[in-house]
RNA sequence: UGGGCUAUCGCCAAGCGGUAAGGCACAGGACUUUGACUCCUGCAUUCGCUGGUUCGAAUCCAGUUAGCCCAG
């Protein structure tokens, strides 16, 4: 018996080897899914005994823990190489970013073009229906008919924002079957299995710069050619000292300035043409009004004046109530009831209405 | 060269005879499947230097050094 009706439906899970994704290949097995579990390799060293220590969602004591679940379940495994899709769509878009003064999502681009595209191509191309993940989001359809991720049952660990830039074919071909689920919840299931990795702890930071210094990454990554110092310039335009570099920050950052003035400074805006760094006190942060590109539409047929969402504006925000002002080709201005802080551009806002995603793009200013 | 002022943690800055506030910066930790933000903890046995007065001085006195200002 299955809950779709017969014919066992096949489904490739990626599996990073930590605990959500090992529950999400648990439970739908336990659906009567056929599962097979993927791991991508992405980024990850050669040599295992660095890579091991990585625990990132696409560390690599992944491969290793990843398998061992895998065979606990009973379900073929296999890993994958996606590092040229990865190289291509989020390394170079990440250095990119921060070389224009922007601050990238990787998670995003992530999702979308190597996860939603290389692994759910080549898992349809293996005769998978679907591909699933371990995200805290679930996938409705709406009475408009249109699919789109709607927030976890969790509310603290919802991770839609970090989905909605998928199509509609993609989430056609989507399971998320963590939706459902409190990571407390997820963890009981995954001892209640006995799955090795019950008690791996959870990941963060971007996976590929383990250490969390990305600004070393990007010199890595560039050779060197890194943006040149500059000023720090008050929004009067007067320099207050030198900044290390345009890359080396991002819009309400306070920590790493250097700069010893009466009460806290944060940066309030980046100006890659003249290499200025401003920066202002907190009250300069925020801001009611925001503009964005790369629409892409989800929930929503369409955005119009005057519509009204709940707006994010970066991963783990509550979210801020916002009209929008102007909406033209895949670009929209909306202005937010309460002003928000550290509007920030190149990361993405997305929008919602009764909790599911309406639609989102990549915040310009 | 006279006269005045100021010298306290990397920066700003309390303190005014009773045994070194605070802010910023910085470091470490927590939080976090992005960057940030936020939170917690740490951070001058010592007050330009040398003497003196005092039970006791960063606080008073003398000298000295440095910087600033006004006279020249």
């Amino acid at each position: 018996m299955t809950e779709n009706g017969g014919m066992k439906k096949k489904v490739v899970v990626g599996m990073s080897g930590g605990v959500d994704s090992s529950v999400a290949a648990c439970l739908l097995k336990e659906r009567g899914y056929d599962v097979i579990g993927v791991t991508m390799q992405i980024w990850q060293d050669e040599e295992p005994e660095r890579a091991a220590e990585n625990g990132g969602c696409c560390g690599l004591s992944a491969v290793d823990d990843a398998r061992r679940v895998a065979q606990a379940l009973g379900i073929p495994y296999y890993v994958m190489n996606f590092k040229r899709e990865f190289k291509r769509c989020v390394i170079d878009y990440f250095t990119a970013e921060y070389l224009r003064g922007r601050t990238p999502n990787p998670c995003i681009a992530c999702n979308r073009y190597v996860k939603w595209e290389a692994l759910l191509r080549r898992s349809l191309e293996i005769g998978a229906d679907y591909i699933a993940t371990g995200h805290y989001a679930r996938i409705a359809r709406l009475p408009n008919g249109r699919l789109a991720v709607s927030q976890s049952a969790a509310p603290r660990k919802d991770q839609s924002y970090a989905l909605y830039n998928l199509t509609q074919d993609q989430l056609s071909h989507t399971l998320l079957p963590l939706g459902e689920y409190t990571k407390e919840e997820v963890r009981q299931i995954a001892d209640s299995y006995r799955l090795p990795v019950a008690h791996k702890p959870d990941s963060q930071e971007i996976c590929f710069v383990p250490d969390h210094d990305y600004a070393a990454f990007l010199a890595r990554e560039t050779k060197g050619h890194m943006p040149p110092e500059g000023d720090f310039v008050t929004k009067t335009g007067e320099a207050l000292g030198r900044h290390k570099g345009i890359a080396h920050y991002t819009v309400g950052q306070r920590k790493g300035l250097g700069l010893a003035m009466r009460h806290p400074v944060f940066v309030t805006q980046i100006r890659p043409e003249t290499n200025e760094v401003v920066v202002g006190g907190e009250e300069d942060v925020f801001t009611d009004e925001l503009f964005c590109d790369h629409l892409n539409l989800m929930g929503a047929e369409a955005f119009y004046e005057g519509d009204r969402f709940l707006a994010k504006v970066r991963y783990g925000h509550q979210g801020s109530l916002c009209r929008i002002e102007r909406a033209e080709g895949d670009t929209l201005k909306c202005r937010f009831q309460e002003p928000v802080r550290a509007v920030t551009p190149g990361q993405a806002v997305v929008f919602y209405r009764d909790g599911y995603v309406a639609g989102g793009g990549v915040i310009t200013g």
